[in-house]
DNA sequence: GTTGTTACCTGTACGC
DNA sequence: TGCGTACAGGTAACAA
């Protein structure tokens, strides 16, 4: 499940051998992913040159001499360099001295291409790791909505995912079902200090490979042996030894640690 | 405008 | 062994 960190690492990885290629040929193979860009065709991106790549939140934004491409990996995409074609393959991008392939088994991915970049991604919030503690003081303060559904806002802020949330949550010892517009300063500047943290460690380590995930050169993440939280339910929490609890908060699967959380 | 719910999708794990 | 079912969750569409 790819969120900031993983996205990061597969821009990371894919940027030395896509910038400033031409995209040679490009094929799509199921339609479903293409749902915000019907009228996308291969002809389209035939000849252009990849000027450069980069992440906007769990969007990767391929600029390139004409337009953007922007690939989500939803729950199940991945990019990879020069694999065999499988059932999953939903597009294939014939790039100068490289295939790129774009897997995606549960098809939650999508891939579109504008002229601008497009409204649902130029609508996402700041970078967490860009804003302020007094602006995430801010954001958070004008939800009225528990601080797990506030995290997962991409308004809120772009590329927290259900992983990294619950990390962060657990690190700034908050309960996940705290009302966001209820944290004092001092708490959200610890769960900001919380949640930059996270995600750099997690960047360090390549990402969390939870069920799938690895990069564009097939490389799995190392974050999950890190987490605290996630996926670690009935284990004793790491601080204090008291099991560690799951239930359902915002639609989602939520773990903490009901002695350290508050 | 905000917030909460549901659908999308399919491999995996689990119980019977 | 084989089948049915619950579960995983990012986003969009919809309801309230």
């Amino acid at each position: 499940m790819p969120e900031l960190p993983e996205v990061e690492t597969v821009v990371r990885s894919l940027a030395p051998r896509v910038a400033g290629r031409h995209i040679v040929s490009a094929e799509f193979l199921a339609p479903r992913v293409l749902r915000h860009a019907k009228d996308l065709t291969p002809e389209v991106l035939q000849g252009q040159s990849i000027s450069s790549i980069e992440r906007r939140g769990k969007f990767i934004v391929i600029l390139l001499e004409r337009g953007a491409l922007v690939i989500h990996l939803g729950m199940t995409g991945k990019l990879l360099f020069d694999t065999p074609v499988t059932p999953y393959t939903r597009a294939i991008f014939g790039l100068d001295d490289s295939t790129l392939l774009y897997e995606d088994v549960r098809q939650f991915g999508s891939i579109e291409y504008s002229a601008e970049v497009p409204e649902r991604v130029g609508r996402l919030g700041p970078e967490p790791l860009e804003i302020t503690p007094e602006e995430f003081y801010r954001a958070l303060h004008a939800r009225n909505t528990v601080v797990k559904a506030a995290l997962l806002n991409q308004r809120v802020v772009r590329g927290m995912g259900n992983i990294y949330t619950d990390e962060a949550l657990f690190r700034a010892r908050i309960d996940p079902r705290t009302k966001a517009n209820r944290l004092s300063r001092v708490r959200t500047g610890r769960l900001h200090a919380a949640m930059v943290k996270v995600l750099r460690e997690a960047i360090r380590n390549r990402g969390s490979s939870i069920s799938n995930y690895v990069d564009s050169e097939g490389r799995k993440g190392g974050f999950q042996i890190l987490h605290r939280v996630y996926g670690r339910a009935g284990k004793p929490c790491r601080e204090c030894g008291t099991p560690i609890r799951k239930t359902v908060v915002a639609q989602r699967g939520t773990h903490y640690c009901p002695k350290c959380q508050k």
